[in-house]
DNA sequence: AGATGAGTCAAACGTTTGTTTCAAACGATC
DNA sequence: GATCGTTTGAAACAAACGTTTGACTCATCT
């Protein structure tokens, strides 16, 4: 029993490679469309290393969904400052959702991927997948509206986070409808740079609107 | 040769029904997840059916989401209208984007599944489905924009337009997650009333915040 | 050296998939 | 009523699927 603090170097390698390869197949195909033979042929694994390591497809789902957002959690570098204002923070909340949202060259886009597929059909990684790794940003992005437009009631800071939310997150869910109906060339006009200006100034816009309707009529 | 104008009644019967067992599994369980013994099992007819009518399972899919998005046109009364001020017109197409989109309890929710599907990974029903389906009332809602805020620029009005799109989609393709980001009791409270009231005072709010930053600095 | 355990490998398991086959039943036309 | 094209029925097809097996390698420990 010398399970020291490291185990072998060789054990993780392929397991974590199937987790990278199982991933990518997961994103692209769904989980009906992923073969667990595409996945081995992929990661270089013999066929039976799934059932190996994870036991069963399912299983092997469930950790590459975790394996793959776990791992995302430490981008946010700076977080609420009280130094910069509230306007401020509000606009790199959004630079910063729609970089890595957005960016579909980023070389792990497909983890994004995996959470839209989790959205049309939550499975049991949809809990967890919320609770540790979309709760926090949430959670930063309603205390940078709170401090945006102080004392709005809960249901409106609520529904401004979605509207911030909705509006970056169709840049991605909507992209391929979205480019269809506008043209290649518009499509590509609107780039991150001018839709992080045009995200925010909405968004404050909403802000302020919301807090406009809430002192007319409390 | 006598097929003057109308075919054999009961012929299109299993057809239809083909059509409509198709769709709901295609938009519950994806292309790969569903199956065609499963969809003529639910249609009531023969496993031989699909391939009679359809030829393959693509072929079938295919025609499976343009029957369940033509008979979704005609359901916009009145578009237009001039005698309605503008605002109010943005109201009335957000309330009906909202019951379209957002309802679950209505009949064919499964309808907008298929589209969201289509989202995330493209077929060959996309570009007709964009064309044919959505462009309509992407034009609609542009014309409403501009009558808001006339002058606005391209880029401008095509952004706007993914502002209220986005804010309306998200209470659809993020339902999952937002009710497990805030709490059932809190989500119930997201109504499409309050909603539709929320989405169309940031939307006017960013629309002006646009023409004001293009009369700024033009 | 021998035994132990984890990890890998090729091969096969039984099941389910999409697709095909062919005979039977239907409905209109001659 | 016979005949034709059209539609349905039960059965079967090959291929691919997820999963399992048992032998094999190779460090590690007694």
């Amino acid at each position: 029993m010398s399970i020291a603090r490291d185990e072998v170097v060789n054990t993780d390698a392929t397991k974590d490679r199937l987790l990278d390869a199982a991933g990518e197949e997961f994103a692209a195909l769904g989980f009906e469309g992923a073969t667990i033979r595409s996945i081995c042929r992929r990661a270089e694994a013999n066929l039976a290393a799934v059932n190996y390591h994870f036991g069963d497809k399912e299983r092997l789902y469930y950790e590459a969904v975790m394996a793959a957002h776990q791992c995302e959690l430490p981008q946010e570098p700076s977080g609420l400052e009280e130094s910069v204002a509230a306007p401020e923070q509000l606009r790199h909340f959004i630079r910063h959702f729609l970089e890595q949202i957005v960016a579909v060259n980023r070389a792990k886009s497909w983890h994004h991927d995996l959470m839209l597929r989790e959205m049309i059909r939550p499975t049991a990684a949809c809990d967890s997948l919320t609770q540790d790794m979309i709760r926090p940003r949430f959670l930063m992005l309603r205390g940078i509206l709170d401090g945006v437009a102080p004392g709005l009631n809960e249901r409106q800071l609520d529904a401004l986070c979605f509207t911030v939310i909705g509006q970056c997150l169709f840049y991605r869910v909507g992209t391929s409808i979205a480019s269809r109906l506008v043209g290649a060339e518009r499509w590509s006009g609107l780039d991150p740079e001018y839709l992080t200006d045009h995200i925010t100034r909405s968004s404050l816009a909403a802000v302020s609107a919301a807090a406009q309707k809430d002192s007319v009529s409390p």
